[in-house]
RNA sequence: GGUCUCGUGGCCGAGUGGCUAGGCAGUGGUCUGCAAAACCAUCUACAUCGGUUCGAAUCCGAUCGAGACCUCCA
């Protein structure tokens, strides 16, 4: 077995994954704000995720995966002016806060379980953690490098500055943003607009607040991470994940939070997964320009010719590699569609071959490489599925007689199909199919019984016999009535 | 404006200093009662202009274009 490399973001560069205790791995990735439902971008960062976990259990690791859920909610605007994103939408809405969050909780979910997801080991609320939160404020004010003002407490990143480097994921310098941080609209207490909100006071109107040494308030958006990864994963761990827009400010800020408080920089690998665009522009809420899982299931959008199932959407989006802008259009997602179908209708054919040969023209050992290979190199899911469609095309050639396979290679097809179609891809969707098959199977018995009213209607009372008494057989009953023709499956 | 990333054939999308990515679409063939599928063969390519090199689409520079971040964001 070849060594793992992931592209480590702090570095700009693939390293060999070590993990840092021996067949152990623990990763954090920043799961989503439940202020409404996640759109498919967000389902884009979170499957490159789960692949990467199903990936690295794969390989035998124990692995801690903790995604959280934001449901403190952020600061809308900076300063003062900010208001809580959950609070918002709460009074918009005439319902308490946590109704909203259990609501897109449960929406989150629901979304991810129909795109067959692995759950995380561990799924932490920000709420749930205010109490670990404030101890980190603490910590960062004894150590003086948190200031309070009229009940908020902000980060000094100056002062931080100073012996640490703020800007050693992103790449930004203090300097630039210093001057380039642009004028922002009301009053501020920070001491410099780089400057970050560990905790914010809570205005009278603010709904979610929560008492602490500085008076009510909430935490600060960067804070929640840093508490829960800290609390699950100790101070130092092997994985940091998410989206790519995140990795300024936010993960910029959990490293200079951790650093104060814990000494050291919190992660070994940051992986940030890129965007996913639509009429190449990244897909957002805030511009509207998104596109919505389930719009894809009813096929009742502008974006969308007709629908499409899960596991083909999953296809679409792992054909492309995480860390590459994806673009949706419905011309690729029918490409993809097309592709789909075909490994899967192999994978069909696979199980019903059968093989008497002592050679095989496909060299399967080297192929099977091929795919840990591809896997291997920064969860190269691309070239895995490019190498899944060379097996394609080999069980095709057997079924046609043109080569021929052994028992030995036949099994190892079949094995890592397995292994590398569903288990790590996750392409796998049993109540997809199931729900396909009856939407099948409906549509196919409106059709017989289509064809044994046009038998009867043409006094060919020995078909449409022989339709009725073979469908009986098999267990399906036909019940005319006045209205027409309709079936009961027993 | 600053920082960074990217620009691949009709579409999507890998990879890379010299060797077929792959999928979809197209073309020719095999098969076929018809159709489809499948198989075989095949056409489209690396933004532009310079430079480095025996050789670059791949490295360097400039130009043009697109995007991300700098404010909540996956």
């Amino acid at each position: 077995m070849k060594d793992l490399y992931i592209y480590n973001s702090l570095s700009s560069k693939k390293e060999k994954f070590i993990p840092i205790e021996k067949d152990h791995v623990g990763i954090y990735v920043c799961g989503p704000t439940v202020y409404s439902n996640v759109h498919l971008g967000n389902v884009r960062t979170f499957m490159s995720f789960d692949m990467v976990y199903r990936y690295l259990l794969h390989l035998g690791y124990k692995v801690r995966y903790v995604r959280n859920i934001t449901d403190a909610g952020h600061l809308e605007n900076d300063a003062d002016e900010g208001e809580d994103r959950i609070a918002k939408k709460a009074q918009i809405e005439k319902i308490e806060p946590m109704e909203v969050v259990q609501r897109y909780t449960v929406d989150f979910h629901n979304t991810l379980n129909r795109f067959n997801f692995l759950p995380p080991s561990i799924e932490p609320t920000a709420t749930g953690h205010i109490i670990e939160q404030i101890e980190i404020i603490k910590q960062i004010v004894d150590k003086g490098f948190a200031y309070e003002v009229n009940g908020s407490v902000y980060f000094d990143v100056l002062k931080y500055n100073q012996d640490n480097n703020y800007g050693i994921l992103s790449g930004r310098k203090i300097e630039d943003l210093i001057h380039n941080t642009r004028l922002l609209d009301g009053q501020s207490d920070k001491k410099n607009p780089q400057d970050f909100a560990l905790w914010k006071r809570a205005e009278p109107q603010h709904i979610m607040r929560w008492p602490s040494p500085w008076g009510i308030g909430f935490p600060g958006w960067h804070l929640e991470c840093t508490a829960m990864s800290t609390k699950y994963l100790g101070k130092k761990f092997d994985i940091h994940g998410g989206g790519m827009d995140l990795k300024f400010p936010h993960h910029e800020c959990e490293i200079a939070q951790s650093e104060i408080c814990n000494n050291s920089s919190p992660v070994n690998t940051w992986m940030h997964s890129n965007m996913l665009t639509l009429n190449g522009q990244k897909m957002a809420k805030s511009t509207g320009n998104f596109i919505l899982p389930n719009d894809f299931f009813t096929g009742n959008s502008k974006h969308l010719s007709k629908s499409f199932s899960a596991g083909c959407v999953r296809f679409f989006i792992l054909q492309a590699h995480y860390r590459s802008v994806l673009d949706f259009s419905n011309e690729a997602l029918l490409a993809s569609e097309k592709g789909y179908n075909k490994l899967m209708e192999s994978i069909r054919i696979l199980e019903t071959l059968s093989t008497s040969s002592i050679t095989s023209d496909f060299n399967v050992e080297s192929w099977k490489e091929n795919c840990y290979n591809a896997m291997n190199d920064d969860f190269n899911s691309p070239i895995l599925i490019a190498e899944l469609f060379r097996v394609v095309k080999f069980i095709n050639q057997v079924k046609d007689g043109s080569s021929t396979v052994n028992k030995k290679d036949l099994e190892i097809i079949k094995n890592s199909i397995n292994v590398f179609v569903f288990e790590i891809l996750g392409l796998q969707n049993v109540n997809e199919s199931a729900n396909q098959y009856k939407e099948k199977l409906e549509e196919t018995l409106e059709l017989l019984i289509k064809m044994r009213s046009d038998a009867r209607a043409n006094k060919d009372f020995k078909l449409s016999d022989k339709i009725r008494i073979e469908l009986d057989e098999i267990g399906i009953q036909l019940k005319d009535s006045k209205v027409g023709t309709t079936f009961k499956i027993d």
